[in-house]
DNA sequence: CTGAAAGCGCTTACAG
DNA sequence: CTGAAAGCGCTTACAG
């Protein structure tokens, strides 16, 4: 293993000048010494040791994704491409990424400090312990879609309230008027209860009423389309809280022999590739994935260079995507 | 941040004693230090610093998963399955997972270099390059769909050919007798190369024929689906190397105006979710991502403990899913 | 079962 | 523009 030291012997230089080339000090040394070892670098193939560099400057040019789940969740379209596209940023910000899974939040704490990361995205529902988190770990943190009362946290989410508002003014324009709500465990995700919270604002400032045994989540329920079937008051119009709940339900909806939208109308939620390839073709409430990537990346390496930089919330539109699940309804 | 030194102070030991307490050398720390040591770091919530552990022990429990291409790779739900399932099982062996992505394999050796990573798992296809990546990274090295004449690797692949063969006898058995196959570019892919071979092979066997202008790739033809329409000689049947270039084909055909199956008949390969969801449901060949996964760090493991242990080759099987996307021709 | 010494390969801080 | 010294927090190898 080639190391500074053989680079500086074969130079003629001390390791410091060697050192200096390499994190481009350029200014602090000659052109000649530099043109030199650059040389001889290249000759020997030299790679620096990132764990000695790691050890004596305390930082590590390592950020880390903290994922709420387990490796289940790459099967979700909408979280993977997130994923891909922020470790892509990451990369090419020179930085090295870490996946990291965690159920408890105090698991991250550990994992963060044992390679002295440099700053971490965090992607799921960390609501209630974002303060703790954020008092455990002194390094720039940046929540994507994470809900908390704490102002002083970076997040960078969507305006799922619209969204709920959007599925909600879609359905009644249509003429729906008894409506459901499916969606992810309440109790969780900040994300849900705003998505909800929309619609159903919506739905009672229009003079209808969204049912609370008309809200279902999917955790709790096994049986949930055979549910909805059965409701005793039958609905017209579904909101499920992601495309791939929709689709789901599409599915399992076409299987008892109903149709969609004749029998039931449904609104999906994040505009995955799927979400097109549906049949029927699926409405849907539509984000920006990509966007929301970039923005979450470039906050935390501006976070990272300039630590005094205060903290910030960005909040991105969404919009509905009008396909071929939600039928009209003439009375 | 508190360190060994600190614990070992507190505890009224050497570093030492801290150390191997931590690396659970237990049969060499009496059990009552063990415990008032335990109990401390427990208390004073101490995390080792990985990097001065890499340091000095010359490894550093970081396996890189290298990925031939972009973070646009996780936008294919077979690609980002897979990666979520082995980032899974690395992390449950107490390991830490780097992500790394590439387009010439000599970064390869730099990122894995600069870290002393311990293993790494490579995603992708790196075919020509495979030597030159074993000779420049005496570690264990895991590829996964990979083909190279080098026959001491470690490679976990499936039966690709037997996929192409599986794909033509179904579409013989239902009574085309003219075919095409689009895939991504032949050059650089020895799984497409495969799937290709077995399904010609077999054409040919049965004593029909796939022509050379009947065999696309997706890259180099833009229009593929409007070439695939106005064949000179039309065909019936298409083997598309990935459920996602089924999934768009039957997309763009239909919005041609044109009926799957009727007018086309189609199989596709991976049996993705979306292969069920999509109109008319896809046939496709399957293969078992979750063991691939599972195998693979297995194997990955299984070399990081044992240095000696020979490089060996998984091939694992594949199977039709037969669902609505070919019909039946009868003469 | 326990510890003192040396060293891993860098960077920081200081000196010139 | 260049360098000698000290130190980051661990492990290895040796000694008892």
């Amino acid at each position: 293993m080639v190391t500074l030291k053989d680079i500086a012997k074969e130079a003629g230089v001390s390791i410091m000048t060697v050192s200096r080339v390499i994190n481009g000090n350029k200014s602090k040394v000659s052109e000649e010494t530099t043109k030199r070892v650059l040389a001889i670098i290249k000759k020997r193939g030299y790679v620096p040791n990132s764990s000695a560099r790691s050890l004596s400057a305390k930082h590590s040019q390592i950020i880390s994704i903290i994922i709420h789940g387990n490796g289940n969740c790459f099967r979700d379209a909408y979280f993977s491409t997130m994923f891909g596209s922020i470790a892509q940023y990451v990369q090419s910000h020179d930085y090295y990424t870490m996946i990291n899974f965690v159920n408890d939040y105090r698991d991250i704490t550990k994992r963060l400090h044992t390679w002295k990361v440099d700053g971490a995205i965090l992607l799921g529902t960390f609501d209630k312990d974002i303060l703790q988190i954020k008092e455990d770990n002194q390094i720039p943190l940046v929540f994507i879609d994470s809900y908390s009362p704490i102002r002083q946290i970076t997040n960078v989410g969507i305006d799922d309230y619209k969204g709920g508002v959007l599925a909600a003014k879609h359905f009644i324009e249509r003429g729906h008027r008894s409506f459901a709500f499916v969606g992810t465990s309440l109790d969780f995700s900040g994300v849900t209860k705003h998505r909800l919270q929309g619609f159903k604002d919506t739905i009672i400032n229009a003079g209808l009423t969204l049912k609370p045994e008309h809200i279902l989540t999917i955790d709790e329920n096994p049986n949930l389309t055979k549910k909805i079937v059965h409701f005793k008051e039958p609905i017209t119009a579904i909101f499920a809280t992601s495309d791939i709940i929709a689709i789901n339900l599409i599915n399992e909806i076409t299987n008892m022999g109903l149709r969609i939208p004749e029998d039931y109308s449904i609104i999906g939620f994040d505009n995955v590739p799927s979400s097109y390839y549906v049949t029927p073709k699926l409405t849907t409430i539509s984000q920006d994935i990509n966007r929301k990537a970039q923005i979450a990346s470039d906050i935390l390496f501006r976070h990272i260079s300039d630590h005094t930089v205060q903290s910030e919330s960005i909040v991105l539109d969404v919009q509905l995507i009008e396909r071929d699940s939600v039928r009209t309804i003439i009375r």
